[in-house]
RNA sequence: GCGGGUGUAGCUCAGUGGUAGAGCGUCAGCUUCCCAAGCUGAAUGUCGCGGGUUCAAAUCCCGUCGCCCGCUCCA
């Protein structure tokens, strides 16, 4: 998240968090998981209403990446076919994809100012005063430095200017340092524990408060088979997007595809976050909606930002406000493992009620160039280049990857966000102002009085209306409590049969937003509303 | 992991040593001709958990756990 530019919107207007993960578990759309038990951290299970709401939004993701894909710069219809890979894999699969070594944090913790640090971004330095002057000029650079050695410590071990050189130079060696930003750095993650004591953190009214590095391996391990050894070790998928790179050779062999063209997969990730939070945004088993596009270098970066604009008008079409997105380029010291050699990550930010006024995290659209596949044909010994006979003459390559990776999970959230309204006037004092393609219930069926027939008539087009698409039939209470009810979970449409309908064949559809009514023809209405789903 | 906050009914919360409460919601019934109306009734809690002090603990003390916020990480 950062401070993003001066926003339109008045903040003020957003819900609280928790309000909204109130009215979550209060209506049925998100549960603390294992709650009973007394939950558990970083994990939320999906309700009755929840999982209408995530269904939608995931099916209207495969419906536009995998069953009508969008129309390319050429006018053609893209080509991308689905996947559904395992969770667990052959845990080579990791060491490949970087995820061993690169999704294992080692974090020190200062004991005196209470700070965590990443130790591979931790640096420690000599301050000027002990560099030879063959190393000027030295200026202390980054935050983050700090003294290694003592000065005293230092010069005991050398008593001329030559093995001052000398010794610094063996150091240097021994201590794999390297020389950056006008000064000798190593990282902290680095050092043996003799060295870590002497290392004055960041802040520390002296040396040696950090402690050791723990190391914080984001992935889940688990065992396959029911022996359980040490061999036996594998991993949750911390991706989606490996299952699609292991199944490309699959895929281009039998299934006629041609690059360009993408391999999508929708599905479960695990992620031992290092403190989950913030609802849903942060949980440690999430779902991801991923798609890895194969295209020729030469070409990537023109696929790049043909997805950037595809995939921000697409959250805009599920119903959420341009001025809550923003695209945010990744600085490159933040880029992932496998972006540096690109054109980088796009990420599609979203303002949030616990970011706002700034943006968090919703999608990234990472260029991957070649380093998936070409790992995986590294480690697996299997060829994975692509061959084109379509050009003149024949080329073989191995395909760039740009990837639309989006959580279906903060999607979810962000249409909850997106979706509450508050508005004092009426009982419920706020609605949940979903696309009615969106809505988790498109309409209700409620009978004005339970009796002078008005059920039978209303029951008759509540089983007209179910079989296609989400209809809830409710004679409890009076009319304006079920309204209010409806205007909590998001229903756009509520036809009320009243006492005319027996009449006039007709009934009154209100509608969420505006409270309006309008009398709309029995056989007209489930029409009616299949056209707004369309919108 | 560290620091801060918090834990009482499904939800929001009151209750600071003396028989566990309110509003809303839920359920049953009456009523009700368009926005949580009205009436009657009901269910729901070992007051996070464990120990201690006390004649007596939701309340005081100690410990512990969950959750929330901040820092580091991520879709």
């Amino acid at each position: 998240m950062q401070a993003a530019e001066t926003a339109n919107m008045d903040i003020s207007d957003m819900v609280a968090m928790d309000e909204l993960v109130a009215l979550c578990k209060r209506r049925g759309f998100i549960f603390p998981a294992s709650e009973i038990y007394g939950g558990i951290n970083g994990f939320w299970d999906f309700g009755p209403l929840g999982v209408l709401l995530k269904n939608n939004l995931r099916d209207r993701w495969w419906n536009d990446m995998v069953v009508c894909p969008p129309i390319g710069p050429d006018g053609a219809p893209l080509q991308i076919v689905g996947v559904d890979t395992a969770i667990i894999q052959n845990p080579k699969v990791w060491e490949a994809s970087g995820h061993v070594a690169g999704f294992n944090d080692p974090m020190v913790d200062c004991k005196e100012t209470k700070q965590r640090f990443r130790a591979d971004h931790l640096k420690v330095y000599f301050p000027d005063e002990l560099i030879p002057s063959t190393h000027q000029p030295l200026n202390p650079l980054i935050e983050h430095v700090e003294n290694l050695f003592s000065k005293e410590e230092f010069l005991l071990s050398a008593q001329s200017l030559e093995e001052l050189l000398d010794v610094h130079k063996r150091i240097i060696k021994k201590n794999n340092w390297t020389f950056k930003d006008g000064c000798w750095t190593q990282m902290v993650s680095q050092l043996t524990p003799e060295q870590l004591k002497k290392v004055w953190a960041p802040g520390a009214s002296k040396s040696g408060t950090l402690t050791e590095p723990k190391q914080f391996n984001l992935m889940f391990k688990t065992y396959v088979g029911a022996t359980a050894t040490e061999d036996d070790k594998a991993y949750l998928r911390p991706e989606t997007a490996q299952g699609i790179f292991l199944n490309y050779k699959n895929v281009v062999d039998n299934m006629r595809v041609k690059v360009p063209f993408g391999i999508a997969q929708i599905g479960k990730a695990f992620r031992n976050e290092v403190t989950p939070r913030n609802f849903i945004y942060r949980s440690r088993e999430f779902e991801q909606m991923e798609m890895e596009w194969f295209c020729h270098a030469d070409e990537a970066k023109k696929w790049l930002e043909f997805w950037k604009e595809q995939r921000l008008n697409w959250w805009k079409a599920v119903g959420v406000e341009s001025d809550n997105l923003i695209f945010r380029q990744h600085d490159q010291d933040e880029l992932s493992h496998y972006a540096k050699e690109g054109y980088g990550t796009v990420d599609i930010e979203y303002r949030f009620p616990f970011t706002a006024p700034g943006y968090g995290e919703l999608e990234g659209i990472a260029h991957r160039c070649d380093f998936d596949l070409t790992a995986h044909q590294t480690h697996s010994k299997t060829k994975l280049e692509y061959f084109d006979d379509s050009v003149q003459p024949p080329r073989r390559f191995m395909p760039h990857v740009i990837e639309p990776a989006s959580g279906l999970t903060r999607g979810v959230l962000v249409l909850l966000a997106e979706a509450y309204t508050a508005d004092p006037s009426r009982p419920s004092k706020m609605y949940m102002k979903f696309k009615p393609s969106m809505a988790p219930v498109k309409a209700a069926v409620l009978p004005l009085v339970n009796k002078d027939g008005l059920p039978e008539i209303a029951q008759k087009l509540y089983y007209e209306m179910r079989a296609q698409f989400a209809t809830e039939y409710d004679t409890k209470g009076n009319i304006g409590k079920r309204y209010a009810r409806h205007d909590e979970i998001g229903t756009p449409f509520c036809v009320t049969i009243d006492t005319d309908t027996p009449n006039d064949q007709a009934a009154t559809i209100r509608f969420r937003d505006t409270m309006a009514q309008e009398r709309v023809a029995l056989d007209k209405i489930s029409e009616f509303v299949r056209k707004s789903l369309k919108e």
